[in-house]
DNA sequence: TTAATTTAGTGGCATATGCAAGAATGTGTC
DNA sequence: GACACATTCTTGCATATGCCACTAAATTAA
């Protein structure tokens, strides 16, 4: 037999979830690296970006859906926001139940000065990575936080 | 002007980094769901996995770097594999500074019982996403947090 | 209207990560 | 052999994440 075929030999492929978290953590490090004379995390910035494109005030299970991010982690990750002053929840008035995330002005303002930084973050990586392939890469990702994604992973849960 | 050109209507496309945290997190939701019988995460097997990958009892310090992790986070993450005793920490006879990380026999047990779910794990997400695609997708991430990636993106630092 | 159900957000518990400072060990040099 | 310097791991601190159990509020069913 040949060694390839061997017991000892069986080379399993990389994870492909292992490669994906590598990558992240890695990323992260790259992003906030250079995030970081701003004084928020990637993360961070990540909230307030996504409370401002969400219109300004989703609630926290819109914004954490939007975020791919259990609720719990999200009510979390505010805290630090708030704490400085950057993020603010207020009740919904249609909604007792809820509670809407929204931008105070000095977040307004954090988010204007992150966002001058993280867009020359996104042009290095551009640059370094290939704008193409770059654009790529983000489509092949989203489809893998898709909602369908995750429907046809787990719907085939039962069989083989 | 346009309604596309007006300082409101400036779309950013998606973060790079924010879209691999997204998918990162929900495919570690997946994986961690079918491991979930092996109770272990997708995390913690990856540490077994590399260290029997490594070859038997690699450093702390080469464990770390082969998951890109930090050093410290990892002798953290191993804290729950010792307490369940399928990780020991051993001295380095010829370095006292050093600690090599061994799989014990449950270890060992552990892993190869994991691996099996794992590569249900593997297949269907190469069904759902595509075999082709995973093959690649996995190769262009490994050059994402290849050392080459990071030494490329830092040194642009300082022009521009 | 009241009871059952569904939906939102919170708090407890455990793991995951990173950075910076500190302690232990090794090495090279004089 | 003692000192300066480098390498390895450990600790403290802060954030990041997820799951589950619980409470509050709205919605639907009776």
């Amino acid at each position: 037999m040949s060694s390839r075929s061997s017991a000892a030999a069986k080379h399993d492929p990389p994870c492909n979830c292992g490669t994906l978290r590598k990558a992240a953590r890695r990323m992260s490090q790259l992003y906030d690296g250079m995030l970081e004379p701003c004084g928020i995390k990637l993360s961070q910035y990540q909230v307030l970006s996504h409370i401002e494109k969400s219109g300004g005030a989703p609630s926290m299970g819109e914004l954490a859906a939007s975020l791919v991010l259990d609720r719990s982690a999200l009510a979390r990750n505010l805290k630090p926001l708030e704490r400085e002053g950057y993020v603010e929840q207020i009740r919904d008035e249609t909604d007792g139940r809820s509670r809407l995330a929204s931008l105070t002005p000095a977040g307004k303002k954090k988010l204007a000065e992150s966002q001058r930084v993280w867009r020359l973050a996104q042009e290095r990586f551009d640059r370094v990575y290939g704008e193409e392939r770059s654009r790529a890469l983000s489509e092949a990702l989203a489809e893998l936080f898709s909602d369908e994604f995750h429907a046809r992973f787990t719907s085939t849960e039962t069989r083989k």
